[in-house]
DNA sequence: TAACCATGAATTGTCGACAATCTTAAAGAA
DNA sequence: TTCTTTAAGATTGTCGACAATTCATGGTTA
């Protein structure tokens, strides 16, 4: 029995660690977003049966990476500019939320260790200008971490294991690059700050504000692409 | 290959049929909350395979309705109400954003469509006076409509695949009653208001109080079930 | 040529059996 | 007695094979 790095999931059965082994080839984008999935060629992959292949697909799909119609079979997801919007519509609210409950909730313990966090990503923020990984997963930690910081069980599990693993993905295959890291710290910083006075009511509007800003980052990209296509016409 | 009738799922496969059985029993309190799961009793209960009965019992997961262990089981939820506060501040921010949603969106025919359904509500509540069940449908069919009205996909199946049946559970086993219904009528009639002027703002601020009324009413009945049990002591 | 229909191949859905793990209860030691 | 250990029983996890459905290919007909 082991532990998975990113969503702390228990890994003790074989579907388990075909879960695991596929969000993250799905999130970084080694299986193909949009491309068609067949059953017996992934269990031979992994070296399992369908029925263990099976019960992994099915908690894909729980996570919003697959999808699957009634004897056709699954799709990894297609990264579209129109499903961006609708996600980050339902992450915003709900992140907006955790960041509220945080602000009520969190001790000043809490918070201080979440300031040191920041301090680590401002350090190493600095040595790795430009390159957008290790920042990623420090970001996403922040975000973590204050969703844990809720306290509330079912958002915890709604947003760490539901959609999270979605918004990586939008974040790994599409990136975020440029000034927007910099920036990102900043929101971060005020972020903590309103957290730290317990006025949870900025401290959403700010989250809020961040998110927005962070979906304008990846539609900047998706633009870029199109304008790309059209030029190539 | 039929229909169901609440979250209109179509039914194609086996597995599909005893997941939508079994949600309603578990809904309606055929299976108890809190209560074990045996696979083999209920596979030979349903007349399927342990494996189809296991794809069911995934779902049923997916949608909150019950809870796995590795190696364990499963176990039906339990309504407790530190998890009425839970799933509600969630319901509260998503059915929010569906209204704000909804309000931006709504063509005017499909305003009109609403408050007809409105107006029948009207009808079969004053015949149905205290009934709570017809209502109750009737009420989430409302909430059902501008969850649709939203139409961001990926918020539609959250809520209505998603949350919907567990927040069922709670209104149809802790239920609605006295003066509640025609007060809850009445904030419909605020809402599609809010909808119908496009003021996205209001018609998710009703929204909420809305929700955070029926919240209190269900505490209500948890509050009350308490005081008798320290009574009987 | 285009539309429709059959036939076969491939894929998904379902089943029953076996292996691995947990739970329970009895037996033994401190 | 109380705690630990162990063995039996039951439950879940996994497997390979069969049945049902879909998809692709080629042939037939208007």
């Amino acid at each position: 029995m082991t532990q998975d790095a990113f969503s702390k999931t228990l890994i003790t059965t074989a579907s388990d660690q075909v879960f695991v082994d596929m969000r993250r080839e799905i999130v970084e984008g080694s299986i193909e977003q949009g491309s068609k999935i067949s059953e017996p060629e992934l269990a031979k992959r992994y070296g399992v049966s369908r029925a263990t292949l099976r019960e992994a697909l099915n908690r894909l799909e729980s996570c919003y990476l697959i999808e699957r119609k009634a004897n056709v079979g699954c799709r990894v997801v297609a990264l579209t500019a129109e499903r961006l919007i609708e996600v980050y519509q339902v992450r915003s609210a709900l992140e907006g939320l955790a960041c509220r409950l945080a602000a009520d909730n969190m001790a000043a313990d809490e918070v201080q260790s979440l300031k040191q966090l920041l301090n680590q990503h401002l350090q190493t923020q600095r040595v790795k200008e430009g390159e957008s990984y290790y920042q990623e997963a420090g970001d996403l930690d922040f975000h973590y971490r204050i969703i844990k910081a809720s306290k509330n069980e079912h958002l915890i599990h709604l947003l760490s294991n539901g959609l999270y693993q979605l918004i990586r993905m939008y974040r790994v295959q599409m990136g975020m690059v440029g000034p927007r890291v910099s920036k990102a710290f900043d929101e971060h910083l005020a972020i903590i700050n309103a957290i730290e006075n317990h006025d949870g009511e900025l401290a959403e509007l700010l989250m809020k504000r961040h998110i927005s800003a962070s979906q304008s980052n990846i539609q900047a990209k998706f633009d870029l692409i199109a304008a790309q296509k059209k030029a190539a016409q």
